[in-house]
DNA sequence: GCCGTTGCTGAATCTGTGA
DNA sequence: ATCACAGATTCAGCAACGG
């Protein structure tokens, strides 16, 4: 019962060739960061579908209802669902992408098994099949869900370089791509397309990047022609691959073993303020940046507060940390005591913020911090 | 325990004010032409969110949206949906709007009761709230279901006026709306909002566009404060409305009231707006047009960076997006990334600018999109 | 009246660390 | 496990106000 080939072409990653759920059951639990997945839309596909017990469902039956339809498709989901959700590390996440034929199925079976969704992602495509007899709207999109293991998964997002990609605005819940054609789509021996939903590269650059970081491991239990491989193994991540087909799975190797791995500085993301080393007020004070008894103004000068010796502010009778003591200012619940205080320099207000450059550069915490 | 009161208040329609599932129970079998349902969509918001400035964000925080558990609601949404399905004529069909909160629950419960999904169509919002804390994508979409009551169905579907109003072009799943806000929000005497989740009536007309003829009638289950009977009355569509709230049932009213419906000659499209994404530099990286490790320069080669992965640019120890590091290197406050950094090109420099053309190209822009 | 500035708000599952 | 608290975090549209 054991996958008939495994393939391995390089460090970056490994094809395991056999039936998705097998072949899941053997990896071990808590080893992966990211899983992508692509699962059969069409329940035409019935007949490949496998019940969690790993018997194989019997094709479609005509006299089937399709209550029978939807209740095989949702086994066959929750099955390989729940073998990935084991081995998904506890800070770890998945994306699937589906259509309404399958959508709501996989969504509502990541909800119950425990999942935590963090957004629902639209691809619109540039390009969509129309609808050749005008009886619907163009399907011009695919919906992906972006979920944690659990409700209290710390997953990787990259917000930082999402934004800075994005002319220094959050990136949006909707995507923009072309679907795969031209020379990216690949093709078998007759020249017609290897596979019938080849994903495009761009759309597994931009999930890699917002949600894994070099290094990582990346799953994908349906591996097609590889495009999540070609990918992980061109950014600098792992990957494993399953695919039941030897056809696919031979072709996904020839091309992920044809791709070019960037240098590792290109794959650099950006780092989030939080990662970097924390300088409390009190030790700028300890540094002599700022002296006890040096006066601290609201942003337009409308309090006036004193520094004291042991790293707290005064004002108006009530002595508190910066964050504190700015809250209480402004009746509010809470403050970033550094944007909200100023020192006075050359006639103008500046937020002590500024001042923590300099205490990083007396602490030698140079701007560049690589993990 | 019938409906504490029932408005009529012209021929276009009535609001039933009452249980939902209880007024449903009373209405006629198979009387129905299309529903229109916008259910409660189960939060399950935590504490409270707090803007950057500090500030509280005024969510959802009714008690009409609390549900014990996705036991409690799926078997609320399946007790409406059956009663909704039943009022149905055998040729309706039904629309219903969620976000990733509740979608997947209403689409596998739609499925799961017999309705056929004709499409799912995303309202994309120009102007959603941003994401406060940087921890996902910006939510910025809803998602809507459109489905008959049967497979069999023949539902109405206005193919003609929906391309000609699109610039000949097919109507794309995808639909651009900004949310609702100005004038058209709704007021209480207070002057805040009269309902925390009032759509936009440009969905709804859209809506009724597609999927309705003049005359038909519309029900909606979770009528609120009445948006669907405003752009009903206005379209020469009659409606029934459901709601619980008396204060939201008057409100409606009130609103109504106010509609002039229009001639009946006038009752066709609207011309469609065209939209013309920004094309971020990040989506020329994924579309493959610049590779990461690619040098670009300053327009007389005083700097020499390097693009990441991540879409952001690398010079002298800093990454940044291509806006910022262009300020940075110049000593300016801001940059345009765009016209100040270059690509070498045989021997030449040519602004990055011109690389988005070919991305407009690969992203259909030169011809019409969709909104 | 026009223009720039400031402030408010919208269906939101929105932190991390150390004691 | 809970609790305290440092401190990181926003986009587009509209309204109100002042010059």
């Amino acid at each position: 019962m054991g996958s008939r080939r495994v393939k391995v072409r390089s460090q970056s990653g490994k094809i395991l060739v056999g039936d998705c759920i097998a072949e899941l059951k053997k990896l071990p639990t808590a080893s992966v960061d990211l899983v992508f997945a692509d699962p059969p839309y069409n329940l035409q596909l019935a007949g490949d579908l496998m019940r969690p017990n790993n018997t194989k469902v019997d094709g479609v039956d005509d006299q089937w209802d399709k209550f029978d339809d939807f209740a095989a498709y949702d086994s066959f989901c929750r099955a390989w669902l729940t073998e990935v959700r084991r081995v998904l590390k506890p800070d770890g996440a998945i994306w699937v992408i589906g259509s309404y034929h399958n959508i709501f199925r996989l969504g509502a079976a990541i909800q119950d098994l425990g999942f935590w969704i963090q957004n629902d992602v639209i691809w619109r495509k540039v390009n969509p099949m129309p609808n050749f007899r005008g009886k619907r709207f163009t399907n011009a999109h695919e919906t992906m869900i972006w979920a944690g293991r659990d409700r209290k998964s710390r997953v990787t997002f990259n917000y930082e370089s999402l934004k800075a990609s994005n002319d220094d605005l959050q990136m949006r819940s909707d995507w923009l791509f072309p679907i795969c054609s031209g020379p990216e789509r690949l093709k078998d021996d007759g020249g017609r397309k290897a596979h019938p939903t080849q994903k495009p590269e761009a759309l597994l650059h931009r999930i890699l990047i917002a949600s894994t970081k070099p290094g990582d491991t990346v799953l994908d239990p349906f591996f097609g022609t590889g495009t999540t491989g070609a990918v992980a193994k061109r950014l600098g991540r792992k990957f494993i691959g399953i695919e039941r087909d030897l056809d696919y799975a031979t072709a996904a190797d020839e091309r992920i073993a044809k791709v070019q791995p960037l240098e590792t500085e290109a794959i650099e993301t950006l780092p989030s303020k939080r990662s970097e080393p924390r300088i409390p007020f009190g030790q700028i004070l300890e540094l002599g940046i700022i002296k006890p008894g040096r006066k601290l103004f609201g942003p337009r000068r409308e309090v006036r507060a004193e520094v004291r010796a042991d790293g707290t502010l005064f004002y108006d009778g009530q002595q508190a940390s910066i964050h504190r003591l700015g809250a209480i200012v402004q009746g509010k619940a809470a403050c970033n005591g550094w944007t909200y205080w100023h020192f006075e320099a050359e006639g103008k207000l500046k937020p002590i913020d500024d001042l923590r450059s300099e205490a990083k550069r007396q602490l030698g915490l140079g701007s560049r911090i690589s993990i």
